[in-house]
DNA sequence: AACATGACCATTA
DNA sequence: GTAATGGCCATGT
């Protein structure tokens, strides 16, 4: 099936893993590291996303995944991941988001 | 193979 | 609160 570009082992895990992210959720690439497997590994997490093309892109929630410090890193494009948050009834405060509130995990047990 | 770059993170000032 | 530094390691040149 040459559908589907060649992804290192390592890049498949880790869209595995942002598939998982439920909507209305976010989670770092350091969470997202760890989860699939590569502790440590939160850069390549960011580096793997980059290399999405938008068709691969549909399959997996990129836009749900943000820094630690609860902001979207992108340089450019940054208002799409935000829209697309926003839609999904994730909330900014000012330009970060409440990972105590919308990250994944945890605080997914909250009862509302 | 060496070098530079990057959708990061934790610490420090 | 922001800014800079060192560490992490895969990719592309």
């Amino acid at each position: 099936v040459s559908a589907e570009p060649e992804a290192s082992a390592t890049y498949r895990r880790i869209y595995a893993v942002v598939k998982r992210i439920p909507r209305g959720k976010v989670a770092t690439y350091g969470q997202v590291a760890i989860l699939a497997g590569l502790p440590g590994h939160a850069r390549q997490v960011g580096y793997a996303l980059h290399a999405l093309s938008e068709a691969s892109g549909a399959k997996v929630p990129w836009h749900r995944v943000i820094n630690a410090q609860g902001k979207i890193s992108l340089r450019e494009g940054w208002e799409l991941q935000r829209a697309k948050l926003e839609a999904e009834r994730v909330r900014f405060r000012g330009d970060k988001i409440d990972l105590a509130r919308f990250g994944w995990g945890p605080g997914d047990a909250r009862k509302q």
